[in-house]
RNA sequence: GUGGUUGUAGCUCAGUUGGUUAGAGCAUUGGUUUGUGGUACCAAGGGUCGUGGGUUCGAGCCCCAUCUUCCACCCCA
């Protein structure tokens, strides 16, 4: 029986028409990119697992696709049939396996034994290759180092609206440099790509770590600082209230949480918030700091002017990456599209301490291909001439007709004209239909008559029309 | 990881309280038309009804398991 064709969960085949509009997408950052003193580099799909985990938190270790061992590396775990009661007796606290083991307890040990024989996994982020990347080759690379980077990355989720198990970053950082001016240009950058998109209404949003830890401070929750920002980063989604009672359920103190009324109801201009912020943070050095920075960034945006963003001054906006330090962008689609972030970024100072290469701050940004896909599509915004197609199909009819015809494609073809010969002289209506089928524009027809005259029918087949030319005079018409 | 949802022809879907040989539209192939498409008409091919069990005289329909689809939560792009 036939076996019926699929792919795996989460992962998609991108037709003709869509690759033509995802690249269409892929050439305008690229070209941003590049305007903007970025150079690119590629890494493999996969590092080794030891590369990747403990740097996306506890929920992205979860979500790490690990490679299962191939062949001798299969050894351990066969062996490990045998250990396995020493394994679970360690990690999981269990005597013996029994038929009667419970399905949280066959997770547990499935994790464990996965993880004790795995040592490669598939690309999770960018950013953390790119670390990687950086401390290996530091010795080649001049700083400060301006990469970009498109390239697919995985992770183990359960799909939905806009998630996917595979899809496309595409990733600019810069690493060597503490300055600003960078968290400026990344500003610019944003601006500059969706400009170049025409997708108006987009919203950057910004804020800095040292004003959530500041905050943290201030309210007394220093060690609970990722509770508090997770919990604050729902505000807009679950409300103030909520919020409140999360921050509750993870141990924050109750007068803390008053503290943070003033910041609830922070309101008004990107200015006025930063006046309020201060107040607020009155206490905190580290905070202070961090408002300071904003202040900065948004003094030489509005000297410098966007294109068609607007710039936004979010305190809630947290992000789950653990390694941002200083500024956080995020940026929203339009909010006539229901689509979750499109893009994020931030400032990190010690990104590749862990790959033994200290006091290296870096600033990177990037952008959801596949997400900014769907918003274009819900929005109708692609521009028409996206898909390249085609131009003209010449008509077969047989061996001496199929020769003199390619002998004029190679001309038009020289002349970069899209033109191709059907493969087979079939019926003349079958061609026809495959040409109408493609959406091809021009059609010509070489047979006996056309042959001996040395002349070319060419047909027009959104009009109907049709005309004897010379060769010259078809190079120029379909052109 | 939690909760819900979906699966019948290549695609989109009908299919009655369980009852003979499972249907339609689109698509495909052939024909009306051997050098002319978009329209029309005629005909044909194409299905172990997601998979595996179970209940029943009898299952596309009921029950269980499993996979898959989509959605929400968690988290994230």
């Amino acid at each position: 029986m036939a076996q019926k064709p699929r792919i795996p969960k989460g992962t998609r085949d991108f037709s003709p028409e869509q690759v033509a509009k995802r690249n269409y997408i892929f050439n305008t950052i690229r070209n941003s990119f590049e305007r903007f003193g970025f150079q690119p580099i590629e890494t493999p799909s996969m590092e080794l697992l030891s590369t990747l985990t403990g740097k996306y938190g506890e929920e992205g270790d979860r979500l790490i696709f690990k490679i299962f061992p191939r062949g001798q590396k299969l050894r351990p775990l066969l062996a490990s049939l045998n250990l396995t009661s020493d394994i679970l007796k360690e990690e999981i606290g269990i005597d013996k396996p029994s038929h009667e083991l419970s399905s949280e307890t066959l997770d547990a040990m499935s994790n464990v034994l996965v993880s004790s024989i795995s040592e490669e996994a598939l690309r999770y982020d960018l950013t953390v290759p790119f670390a990687r990347y950086v401390a290996q080759h530091q010795n080649e690379i001049e700083f400060p180092f301006k990469r970009y980077q498109m390239q697919p990355v995985w992770r183990a989720d359960r799909p939905q609206k806009g998630r996917f198990r595979e899809f496309y970053q595409c990733d600019a950082d810069v690493v060597g440099s503490k300055s600003l001016w960078q968290d400026v240009e990344f500003v610019q950058l944003y601006d500059d790509v969706f400009t170049a998109l025409k997708l108006v209404g987009v919203t950057i949003k910004l804020n800095n770590r040292k004003i959530l830890s500041g905050i943290a401070e201030v309210i007394g929750a220093e060690d609970k600082l990722i509770d508090f920002t997770v919990a604050l980063d729902k505000l807009d989604k679950i409300g103030e209230e909520k919020v409140k009672e999360e921050m509750l359920s993870k141990d924050i103190p109750q007068d803390g949480i008053k503290k943070l009324q003033p910041l609830f109801d922070l309101s008004g201009s990107f200015e006025s918030q930063i006046n309020s912020l201060k107040t607020i943070l009155g206490a905190s050095k580290e905070g202070l700091k961090g408002v300071e920075e904003l202040e900065f960034i948004n003094t030489a945006i509005s000297n410098l002017e966007l294109k068609s963003a607007t710039l936004e001054l979010d305190v809630t906006l947290a992000r789950g990456l653990e390694y941002y330090t200083g500024t956080i962008l995020e940026v929203s689609a339009p909010k006539s599209v229901q689509m979750g972030s499109i893009g994020g970024g931030g400032r990190y100072d010690d990104l590749t301490g862990v790959f033994g290469l200290k006091n290296v701050s870096g600033v990177g940004i990037s952008f959801g291909l596949d997400r900014i896909y769907l918003v274009l599509e819900a929005l109708n915004f692609f521009p028409e001439t996206v898909s390249k197609n085609t131009d003209v199909l010449f008509i077969n009819f047989g061996e001496a007709e199929a020769l003199f015809s390619l002998k004029a494609i190679k001309e038009l073809r020289q002349n970069n004209i899209k033109a191709e010969l059907y493969p087979e002289a079939v019926k003349t209506k079958k061609q026809m239909i495959y040409a109408n089928k493609r959406n091809i524009p021009f059609v010509v027809l070489v047979g006996d008559e056309e042959l001996k005259s040395n002349t070319y029918t060419l047909k027009n087949m959104s009009s109907g029309e049709q005309f004897k030319v010379s060769l010259k005079e078809l190079i120029s018409k379909v052109k």
